[in-house]
DNA sequence: AAACCTCCCTGGGGGC
DNA sequence: TGCCCCCAGGGAGGTT
């Protein structure tokens, strides 16, 4: 399940094979994911990438004729291999290259996307306009939180997964940090000390950090571009381990659900 | 306006 | 063993 520090190791294992190379063909064996695949995505034919960034969990491939938008949804994985691979169960998509070289989108549970936006459009894609900052920038800090949070009376761990308060943050590190943090993830955001909103913070950019350098929370799906898989599910404290004993204290873990979600947390460290 | 609900999709796991 | 049902997840879009 792809969250930020997956999706930024994607980034980073398919730029040094797929930039400034001609794109010899486009291929879509699946026309529609989260949403049908815009035909304009064949104008990449003939062009090359010219650089690929992330904002928030959207990977942005950038060519002259325009960006190809990439989410990853829940079970999407990018590997760069060659084409004379053959193909397995749910590859929808491949990106050829002259070289040899095929960038090529799986996603079983089809939660993913690929989207279009064309350089002669000057409005930023609608999936890209109302994003909060990134986690990891300076411009999310305990100042920005607490105002952000300011007459929120919704539970701190929703608003910290809320799209517009801040990008990326998802169960999983969400979860994480509320633990890490010492904050019981069902108080209202507005609650919160200046103290607490810093740790948080603080905690928030640390844990992501941490996963980035890891290669990535690995569940049951996720691989890096490689195909190795990430290193950070040892060091969950809380998601995926309700019932069992807190690490810091040994009383059990409570489960919970927020907004249809799993909350798991410890009700003695968290507070 | 903020808060909440629904839907999209498939594979895996538990219960019977 | 096989079948069914439920669950996981992000985020847009709809409803209250």
């Amino acid at each position: 399940m792809p969250e930020l520090p997956e999706v930024e190791v994607s980034r980073q294992g398919i730029l040094p094979h797929i930039v400034n190379k001609p794109i010899t063909d486009v291929v879509v064996r699946c026309p529609k994911l989260r949403w049908p695949i815009p035909a304009e995505i064949s104008s990449l034919k003939g062009a090359q990438i010219s650089s690929v960034e992330r904002r928030a969990k959207y990977l942005l491939l950038n060519s002259q004729e325009g960006t190809l938008i990439i989410h990853l949804g829940m079970s999407g994985k990018l590997r760069v291999i060659d084409s004379s691979v053959p193909l397995i169960k749910h590859d929808h998509f491949d990106l050829c290259f002259e070289d040899g070289l095929v960038l090529r989108f799986n996603d079983p549970r089809r939660f993913g996307a690929l989207l279009w936006q064309s350089s002669s459009n000057q409005e930023p894609h609608p999936v890209l306009s109302n994003l909060g900052p990134e986690p990891l920038d300076e411009s999310f800090n305990a100042e920005y939180l607490a105002q952000s949070c300011c007459n929120k009376s919704k539970a701190v761990k929703l608003t910290i997964m809320d799209n517009a308060v801040v990008v990326g943050v998802g169960n999983i590190y969400a979860n994480e940090s509320l633990f890490l943090a010492g904050i019981d993830p069902r108080r209202p955001a507005s609650s919160l000390t200046h103290d607490e909103y810093s740790r948080l913070v603080d905690v928030i950019k640390e844990v992501l950090n941490k996963a980035i350098a890891q290669g990535g929370t690995t569940l049951k799906d996720f691989q890096q571009a490689d195909g190795k898989p990430g290193y950070f599910a040892q060091y969950l404290y809380v998601y995926g381990r309700g019932g069992d004993d807190c690490r810091k204290c040994e009383e059990e873990l409570q489960e919970i659900k927020q907004g249809q979600r799993a909350t798991v947390f410890c009700g003695n460290c968290q507070t």
